[in-house]
DNA sequence: ACCTGAACACCGTTCAAGT
DNA sequence: ACCTGAACACCGTTCAAGT
């Protein structure tokens, strides 16, 4: 994973992306160091400096693409609520931690620290979607931090699953009243 | 806030954890240094050492103590579900966000950071407890972090404990059927 | 235009030495 | 028993200098 293209000339910014998403995956956002991920793109610790203009700028590129990754992935599984409401949130919810675990780095950019970004393209953010997202958003971090080892008997994406029909079906009751 | 009991021979490993916890509330685990700590007690750099192994050591005590607070508060707030089921929850929902803003230090440390710790006093874990835990953390997080401040129409406690009714009211329809 | 080398401040950690 | 002072490795960051 060290050489991709070219150091002394090639895609630097790529690469150091690509170093930082791995080091995030491998160590969380604490093992992530400016120098580390210059050292695995081959190039001095300085070298970053022309591209980021520090360590900070690096972690918030990964978390806007990762908000733009993530946004895209959750359209596509939710496919404008086809083929029925339900059966969208169910693929909305395990797409939600398909993604968390699949690109852990993203993730790991996105919620490890405070970031003041916008909102992931909630668009009309509706009520119901946002506490959807507040769970699916608990379910991830404890689930990565094992918090949830302890109960094995509680499998995440069924938890979320559930709840979050719990969440749809009041939401439905609240609009019939 | 610096000069608490006694530094050359007083209780430096409380003074330690107050620092620790006010620097954590006031720029979150990445700003959490063992130095900075020690400036704040009034200590060299190398005092902290006969107290705690190591930078970690610090943030891991200072989680146990949170999950312990945390669990105290949540269970006063449950109170055996009294009056009933639904007021007891409201009131354990509250308990559960404004532990995490009255305590920014110790909910940063109980979660900024990918700990082991064994649950907290979950007992007998029932599903829905789990769920509500989950959403809580959730709303918690993104609020604390910002994501919610664009959707100024959605009050974070509100929000909460919307969804936990919903959690509830599903997991006793599923109780009857 | 992009990268290296040297430099400075700062933090984690260790250890011999002080009281 | 508890703390200081000095030391080393390491990271963030800057800047003059190389290609």
């Amino acid at each position: 994973m060290q050489n991709k293209r070219g150091y002394h000339h090639g895609s630097l910014k790529q690469a150091l992306i690509d170093a930082a998403l791995e080091i995030l995956a491998e160590g969380g956002p604490a093992a992530l160091t400016l120098t580390e991920a210059a050292r695995r793109a081959g190039v001095s610790p300085a070298a970053p400096y022309r591209h980021f203009s520090g360590r900070d700028a690096l972690i918030s590129e990964l978390a806007r693409r990762g908000f733009e990754t993530f946004g895209a992935r959750i359209e596509t599984a939710w496919d404008e609520g086809r083929p029925d409401a339900k059966s969208a949130m169910r693929a909305m919810c395990a797409a939600y931690l398909k993604f968390a675990q699949d690109e852990p780095g993203l993730y790991a950019a996105m919620f490890g620290q405070a970031q003041t970004l916008a909102d992931p393209g909630a668009g009309g953010a509706r009520y119901a979607a946002l506490q959807i997202w507040s769970l699916a958003h608990g379910v991830a971090m404890l689930t990565i931090s094992g918090h949830f080892d302890p109960v094995k008997s509680a499998d995440p994406a069924l938890l979320l699953d559930s709840a979050a029909q719990g969440v749809m079906e009041r939401a439905a009751a609240r609009a019939k009243a």
